[in-house]
DNA sequence: GAGTCTATTATTAGCAT
DNA sequence: CATGCTAATAATAGACT
């Protein structure tokens, strides 16, 4: 969309890429916040700006609470040794790192 | 976009809103990668299925690692605010688990 | 349930403010 | 830096496979 055709490499230009970020950041918190009301499910989302700043969007909870069930659910997965499917195509994911004791640093973050 | 207009609530028929989840995830998560590549971000997403699966993107690193950072911001901002002496919040978040331990158990939800 | 096709709406790149 | 404008690309609803 926009005048030109978009290329999916990081932009070299600070100022274009900053804009760029300001703008699309906000069409995927809509999108992310669209998909939850139109299907009824949680979704969770945090975006890292280059100059260390947090945004985040999450359905109805909080995010901490939508990692804790994030946790919950690898556990049940591992229980009962079930495939959950999952992950379109192959994203960077290669391990979550969350465990059981990482509620308590949650409970920091739940607001 | 799409032969109709599109209303923000939830879709009532569950074949429609079932179909739309399935689209929409894909998209949704093509979003957060353009964004990620196109102004070398860190983003992490979470969707959690109507039927108790879960979807997740995140760029780079894993997830658990991208909610580590998330505490660390947190941590920061609280600990700005509040008095920036004596307590060793780093340790706590990685100190409470958040770790390599559980590479394995992602790998049972990637497709 | 997921992928293809196409008409149609939604998002947004480049500028200007 | 965020917002408004507008052309032009991108996402996707509905119908089929």
């Amino acid at each position: 969309m926009g005048r030109g055709k978009v290329q999916l490499k990081r932009i070299d230009d600070k100022i274009r890429r900053q804009v760029t970020f300001s703008k699309r950041r906000t069409g995927l918190m809509k999108k992310a916040r669209e998909l939850s009301v139109l299907c009824g499910v949680d979704v969770g989302l945090v975006i890292f700006s280059p100059k260390g700043r947090l945004y985040e969007f999450c359905s109805g909870e909080s995010f901490g609470k939508l990692v804790e069930r994030y946790q919950i659910h690898n556990d049940e997965e591992i229980g009962a040794s079930k495939d959950a499917g999952g992950t379109d195509k192959k994203n960077n994911s290669e391990g979550s790192g969350l465990r059981t004791g990482a509620n308590q640093s949650l409970k920091m973050i739940q607001r």
